[in-house]
DNA sequence: CAATACCTGTGAAACAATTCACAACATGAC
DNA sequence: GTCATGTTGTGAATTGTTTCACAGGTATTG
């Protein structure tokens, strides 16, 4: 129920792909793209699974799950499975994301975030300091908080990014929700509180970092 | 096998506390200094649950886990559990982390850990960049990164945070292990070689955004 | 045209994580 | 003291996820 991800709704959903696919799926088509602008044409399941670090059997597995076939002679057809992928992923319409809080982590976002998905793209920043808002970020056009509702509204944004101070999350979390955003990305040390049928995705550095510390404690030798 | 996080070691791991049980430990300390804050003495289980997004039974499981026992009239002992989590995931001695490349990113790291757990600390910086090293970063001394394998033996680092840009991620990995690191947090969506024996936690935003866009537009409605 | 080698797709088994359900117990009320 | 209440700790059941193992293919070789 966490793990820096992991995400959950928050009650029972019912019988859909599961987060650990959804996330490798979107691994794997990272993964193909490197494949891709290396010239390959085809990858076997073993190779894949190598580059993720999983196993053939669940590579197969999850790619059942978006009902992709490969051959046995020469494997999958990389440019196929991208696309099946990107159907899968992406949807039929491109979707928009708006994040809450130009700090340093939110422009860090905006920056690595650029055009890196056509089908996904960050299209409003918000931030309550005036000397941020109303210019562009990062090539991101930036807005006061008080312009949430009618930007995310009117840009169709279905999914945020929370890069504030834990004191304004909640407080954050409410206006995209009551907007209308059904999907969150939540960075602050807070676990919020949303209406059901909205995902939210919990990264909490802090716990990241002391889970690795733990584990790098385990293995002294 | 992914996640931005779930996390995992090279090989099977032997019988120990499961990455996600450590997770939740976490999480519930930071609970429960909110809880402390607000001048609570107890807390029962299923208090403890509400807030974390579980169930009460889970979070009786993960205490077990540490062998930490409440009353049944009572509840939990706030301040004993605090130091029984302490115990359990910092450890005897305190632990210090590394961070390598000292961008926007690494520096709202910087920013949001500093001095947020007394047992484990960001004790050193460093980038490749020379109008960041040999200064201090957010309090943080900012090396060049030709002093990594100098500076993690003398200052006894044992977890590595890397946030370079993915060409150079692996690199980075390499010096860090080479160096004795154990435990590694990636924010490159890159997939890290590393040696048998080191922990490893990705957080790939991307992967993460997509994650919930995707389950965002499985709620239409 | 066998025979070989290696792969995919998938039912079934194994494994891991979570939840159920209840005995054992403290407390407060009377 | 005894009853009623509400909680913990945990074996057992359940649910979810991963791996095994093999039938069914397809190319390649001689």
């Amino acid at each position: 129920m966490t793990d820096a991800a992991g995400g959950g709704w928050q009650k029972g959903n019912s019988a859909v792909t599961s987060p650990k696919t959804v996330g490798r799926l979107s691994l794997y088509r990272r993964l193909l793209y490197t494949l891709q602008s290396e010239g390959e044409q085809n990858v076997f399941s073993h190779q894949l699974a190598a580059m993720a670090r999983g196993t053939a059997a669940q590579v197969r597995r999850d790619l059942m799950a978006i009902g992709f076939s490969g051959s046995p002679s020469k494997g999958y057809d990389i440019q196929g499975l991208v696309e099946s992928i990107g159907e899968f992923l992406d949807g039929p319409t491109r979707q928009n994301a708006a994040l809450v809080g130009a700090g340093n982590l939110g422009k860090a976002i905006l920056t690595y975030f650029k055009g890196r998905r056509p089908k996904l793209a960050i299209v409003a920043a918000f931030d309550s300091d005036p000397r941020k808002t109303n210019r562009a970020i990062r090539g991101c056009p930036c807005y006061p908080i008080e312009d949430l509702a009618r930007v995310v509204r009117n840009e169709d944004i279905c999914t945020g990014i929370i890069t504030v101070p834990a004191t304004q999350a909640q407080h954050v979390a409410d206006l995209l929700c009551r907007a209308g955003v059904r999907g969150l990305v939540n960075f602050a040390p807070v676990r919020l509180g949303t209406p059901a049928g909205v995902y939210v995705e919990d990264i909490d550095v802090t716990m990241v970092l002391e889970k690795a510390a733990y584990f790098a404690r385990q293995t002294p030798e």
